[in-house]
DNA sequence: ATAGTTATGTTACAGTATAACACTTTATAA
DNA sequence: TTATAAAGTGTTATACTGTAACATAACTAT
């Protein structure tokens, strides 16, 4: 599962002509094995323990990297980043947030919601791509 | 229609014995006052034509007062804060966001999408509320 | 080889938010 | 009616999150 992240991540870059640096693997990898997901400075320290002494933007850049070709998302309510539970490219991403124990879980929708779409066409609205978070309890903590 | 919002409020504070203080009321204009979103150093810079060198506490707590009680909403991706559009209570919020002129227009269901609602309730999760950020190019922007 | 491009290393700082504690105001009730 | 509790503010300091800017290195393609 992981593995398969890193398998496509490394044949993105290979198609695409970008470079799958250190810092941009270590922090895939970092991202990847966790659960739940991490702030940056929490990427940052883990980063610490693979490479020397990191700065912020050493973190930052790997993140907005994996983060502009749709391999991580960055739940906003947060501060904080995971991987794609998804096996395809999409921007724009959707999670359920249990606010007991932190867990988060994505539950993407290739389309956005008919009656979002009726409203937002209404308004002459055209849509780029379209964030949701949805609060609740999860079910082991009910 | 400010006029209604800060209505609204009052009645809400007397009915609810919650104190309508100078920041509170202060703030909730500033916001209101707004039709783009305004971030909270913002808000703090206009409460300081108002009031004697304000902190960021002070501004922080009537922000989040107002949010707790639905007046205001925060719009995660721009760390900024506008009035509700509704005239309703609500908590959960839903935008439109145009990437281009900057301007957020407030896209309010009642209701969970049911494509949404189905795949959140098949993993158990019991949803408390839910928010949306649609990102875009609004109606005079394209 | 050399230029152009992509990416990193580093310093410094900007922007966002909160903990903690002393003080004031308002409501409640002994 | 004063004492007490509860709600809210003032203030200092600091924590957390994110980026600008510039020098250097590593790939790419002639």
């Amino acid at each position: 599962m992981s593995k398969n992240i890193v398998k496509n991540a490394t044949d993105f870059c290979e198609k695409n002509k970008h470079r799958l640096t250190e810092p941009r693997l270590a922090v895939l990898k970092i991202i990847i094995s966790n659960k739940k997901p991490l702030g940056a400075y929490e990427i940052l320290e883990k980063l610490g323990k693979v490479m020397d002494n990191p700065k912020p933007p050493t973190a930052y850049r790997a993140i907005d990297f994996w983060q502009e070709h749709g391999f991580i998302h960055r739940i906003e309510s947060l501060n904080a980043y995971m991987a794609c539970g998804e096996d395809h490219n999409h921007t724009g991403s959707q999670f359920m947030v249990c606010h007991d124990c932190g867990n988060v879980e994505e539950v993407h929708l290739c389309h956005l919601p008919k009656d979002i779409e009726q409203r937002v066409k209404s308004n002459g609205f055209k849509i780029a791509y379209w964030n949701a978070e949805i609060s609740g309890q999860c079910e082991k903590c009910q």
